[in-house]
DNA sequence: CGCACGAAACGGACCGTTTCGTTTCGCCGA
DNA sequence: TCGGCGAAACGAAACGGTCCGTTTCGTGCG
């Protein structure tokens, strides 16, 4: 299920270079006007695109912000073999990715515009919920390595790690240095952390991890 | 310093009356008509005001967002002698008044607001800056009992705690039960906890906490 | 022919501002 | 104390402008 459910799909022959140029546009309004400046008339301007070609593909200007950030999304998901290490390497991964592309103006758009419409918000929880897997599966693999104790609600975890990141993109912070961000990974960490696996454990276990290729999710 | 900064102060005259009839429109075109629905125009029509009298007074739509906010918060920062019961207290009372009253639609179109105006932006960040620093005296003396350990950042950790309040309300889970509350809760206070303040002595500590009547901040 | 396209124009909503005529209120002089 | 005058805030209406989402047109390509 999408935002762009409304596409029509049957017999359909889109112009795929007119639907590049279009996301395209969108993305560079976007980055040049910013989300108050982002409008369906201001990018079909910037792509030469009629307005209706447009609404024929996307429903509406959320769907359309919904694929800007789907073509740009690319974060790692690390696995190091510790769970500091592998969140703090994806908070970096994710803060970077937003910073340094369109991606983290375009999702700010797309929370505020969840804001004030309820079908934007139902396609961002169930796109979230999806997201908040693959840090629970970071969770889940330190579980099984004896890092994190084993009752923890990892689904918890995520969300927590979750709304540190959210909330840093929306109140503009995503510079935040690495000293910060392992403080605060570091805190619930030692919140959830397996009560064998004391502050002296913890080096060990650092000592022996293991440096894995990061993984790259779309 | 303020979103309300623009209003004239010399020699004005202001009609207490019309002012309160604009907030009370303000706030209830927010609460039936969502935050899409908020338009000055709309505000105008209900307050029976003309659109001039609200620009006079407010020069943007987030000032008088602003002003609703405000007339409206009132937030328990309780001092049970427990740090989690202070936490999940504080939760407990932000997410109920935020779900009872206008003031969370209105505090999330206010965020929204901010992903599109600067200005609105800074001003928030100034508010929950003073927002924060409250959360933050709650661990400050958590500290001085020695509860929480003393080189912890009480701004880093009221800031996740805030974090995960926003997420909250911009994902509309404000209904959140008091479980998941304290476990989320309990994670972040266990990572923080004073060294000889293991579980165990965890429980003798809340066994002695003082009711203590709640504060509660304008 | 069928369909996607760009362009143009539609009615409608809201923006922020300007121009009206009216009402309210503070001040000042009788 | 009281009456009146002027300033200021008011509601209503209308302005030009932008954007919405839709409709209509002519064009071009398969």
């Amino acid at each position: 299920m999408g935002l762009d459910q409304g596409r029509r799909s049957i017999g359909a022959r889109r112009n795929p270079d007119s639907a590049d140029a279009i996301l395209d546009a969108a993305e560079a309004v976007l980055v040049e006007a910013g989300y108050s400046g982002f409008s369906i008339e201001a990018v079909a301007r910037r792509a030469r695109a009629g307005k209706p070609t447009i609404y024929r593909w996307w429903p509406s200007k959320a769907a359309l912000l919904f694929d800007v950030y789907q073509r740009l999304k690319r974060v790692d998901h690390p696995d190091t073999g510790n769970l500091e290490d592998d969140l703090v390497g994806f908070l970096k991964s994710l803060f970077s990715h937003w910073r340094e592309t369109s991606s983290g103006s375009t999702f700010r758009s797309l929370i505020a515009e969840a804001q004030s419409d309820a079908t934007v918000a139902a396609v961002l929880a169930e796109y979230t919920k999806g997201r908040h897997a693959h840090t629970g599966q970071m969770i889940e693999r330190a579980k099984a390595r004896g890092e994190v104790a084993a009752d923890i609600d990892s689904t918890l975890v995520a969300d927590l790690v979750a709304s540190f990141a959210w909330t840093h993109l929306l109140t503009n912070r995503l510079d935040e240095d690495e000293t910060t961000l392992r403080k605060a990974v570091g805190y619930l960490l030692k919140g959830i952390a397996a009560d064998d696996a004391g502050s002296v454990g913890a080096a060990a276990v650092r000592r022996r991890r293991r440096r894995v290729i990061a993984r790259t999710t779309r």
